[in-house]
DNA sequence: CTGTTAGCGCTTTCAC
DNA sequence: GTGAAAGCGCTAACAG
């Protein structure tokens, strides 16, 4: 009836004593540190294993006493989800302060590949851990492996380099979030036929070019009734995208569903309420687009848009301090916890 | 271009020189215990306050020393959602042994208020914190208090009772996530017209209830097209639920949707799959339940369910053991950090 | 009302 | 290779 979890209230003296031997001993033993005979080490390993025995992380943590320093770097420029992203941040310092973490944010052009390898390759002595959002390109690739090799630990935020050694991505699959917005768009439709636009910021952008693959995975083997349009693409800008749709929505009548890849809502928005008044009998466009601001929470308020695929940047932020600091104190990394799942948010569910 | 978030490397005896007084009357004030002059407090505060000082929580949970119980009450009997709770409490055992934290379960009947209510009691004097899955009834709400005033902190877990004095409460909100049902379900019958079933546990659940009742509002002011049933009452169970909605089935040829509330999936899924084989020219039911577990994936994979409103079993449990331990420690809690989001599941984004 | 002091369990020199 | 001992910053018991 009553199933305990835990218990272990040994202490490294405790081990010490079993193993015959001395704290200091267990303590390297413990660390992989070098200097003790293999037979001693052997000793050691089974104690601790006999006795499932942890460290107190809160004595660790105290007696090591050093402050760690992690850098967060960020693209430059008035993004609203990289924003979000800094704000959790910043709300999280009560919390860094009482740990004596140093959390900073560096704004780059994440987009010039050298400019962003540049910037990496300047923190390397600086911090302990380096959280990026990383453009895909063998320069930046070059940066991460060197930072890697100078001991610092590295979690790419958002975007990923797979290629690199970075240690850990935070973020979400890409692939599948494109298949979720395929299957919205196309359920939503409603069983009607016609043709899909979608706008990206640029195909060359990895996390968007994987997108419209997944997106386009699912048109193509679901919802044969529905005919995928050229990519437009808008580069995030608000102006451009909205002329560029605008353009798409006279030249074909039939549109009945859109997918916007990356940013650039205003003016995807605009062009939608446009066509809507200057032509009030048809049907809705389904609208799915990307992440929770201020502006797409408002149009799915209004039923302008339909649904919005997201990641939580609160969970994004905490989610790379915390795999930081797991990789800097050599604990383990909860990957059910820090992973990042793809939400749809409906009005109704709008967090 | 670089934003310093954190910093303080100070300790309590800085704080104690600059205030002139002790360590120990620096943190008789910090925790605010008597014994103090009020002059003497204010000047202590006013040295923490200009400093933004934090002490540092490895240093107080190491002082304490003391090791900190918790105990989750939780349904007696075979509920896949509950066990997945307990399962990502069994996953965390190596991050509480090493703060020190027992973490125990302990099944009850949590159906029946008089049980729940003497299991609660029983608790008083052993743990520090509880988290129950709690039915909203007086005598439960009365056993809630008396923990409280015991001094054991309370968070109720997956369904609440506001009416208590309970600490926390980790948890959706059952209302909004039968809203987010009611418009799945309207908007992916595609505009066809019809009925609409409703399979519930029993209405007396104060989380069936709300969902219901957000589903109905959703419904009556969206959908007009789509008329609402009378609810089932299959009482989680998979047989009844099934038998219910088959017979449901037959005396309605025009169900257009599908409501499960709870659980008894199996059972409901089975009458859906018997009809649709029985009458192959139907269009499907569109069907929407809550919950991913096994079931509901294969269900999801299948195309047999259309979407699973959910909330994160692995996030409720770590959600419920930092509230806990925050309470205990009196430390803030991370609101943002501790809300449990509704999900919404299809196919393509199944965690 | 306020101060002094002995640890908490680990890490890290520095000796042997 | 191994051990002894001095803290890390806070808490709590005890003295005054």
């Amino acid at each position: 009836m009553a199933d305990t979890l835990t218990a272990s209230a040994l202490t490294l003296k405790d081990i010490a004593r079993q193993a015959g031997v001395s704290l200091a001993t267990v303590d390297r033993v413990l660390h992989n540190r070098p200097g003790v005979r293999p037979d001693t080490v052997r000793r050691v390993r089974e104690a601790i294993e006999r006795n499932a025995f942890q460290p107190h992380v809160a004595a660790a943590e105290l007696a090591r006493g050093r402050a760690r320093r992690f850098a967060f770097v960020m693209p430059s420029g008035p993004n609203p989800f990289m924003q979000q992203i800094e704000a959790y941040l910043g709300e999280m310092s009560a919390w860094l302060a009482a740990r004596r973490l140093g959390v900073e944010t560096i704004a780059t052009d994440v987009f010039d590949p050298s400019v962003l390898a540049a910037s990496l390759t300047a923190l390397a002595d600086d911090y302990d851990g380096v959280a990026v959002v990383a453009l895909d390109h063998p320069r930046v690739r070059a940066a991460i492996d060197d930072l890697v090799d100078a001991g610092t630990k590295v979690v790419t935020l958002v975007s990923d380099v797979p290629s690199s050694r970075r240690h850990h991505y935070v973020g979400i699959d890409n692939i599948a979030a494109g298949r979720t917005a395929g299957a919205l768009v196309g359920r939503l439709a409603g069983g009607r036929s016609g043709k899909v636009a979608i706008v990206a910021g640029s195909q060359g952008l990895r996390d968007h070019a994987e997108r419209i693959f997944g997106f386009n995975q699912v048109m193509a083997a679901e919802f044969p009734g529905l005919s995928v349009l050229p990519v437009l693409e808008g580069r995030d800008e608000d102006e451009r995208s909205g002329q560029l749709l605008t353009r798409l929505l006279g030249r074909h009548v039939d549109i009945v569903g859109l997918y916007n890849v990356g940013a650039g809502t205003q003016g995807v928005a605009k062009a939608l309420s446009d066509r809507a008044s200057s032509d009030a009998g048809r049907d809705k466009v389904v609208f799915v687009g990307h992440d929770v601001t201020a502006l797409t929470r408002r149009l799915l308020l209004q039923g302008v848009m339909d649904a919005a695929i997201s990641q939580n940047p609160g969970h994004e932020a905490r989610a790379a301090v915390r795999v930081l600091l797991a990789l800097a104190r050599g604990e383990p990394i909860l990957r059910e916890q820090e992973k990042i799942r793809i939400d749809i948010v409906m009005r109704d569910n709008l967090p």
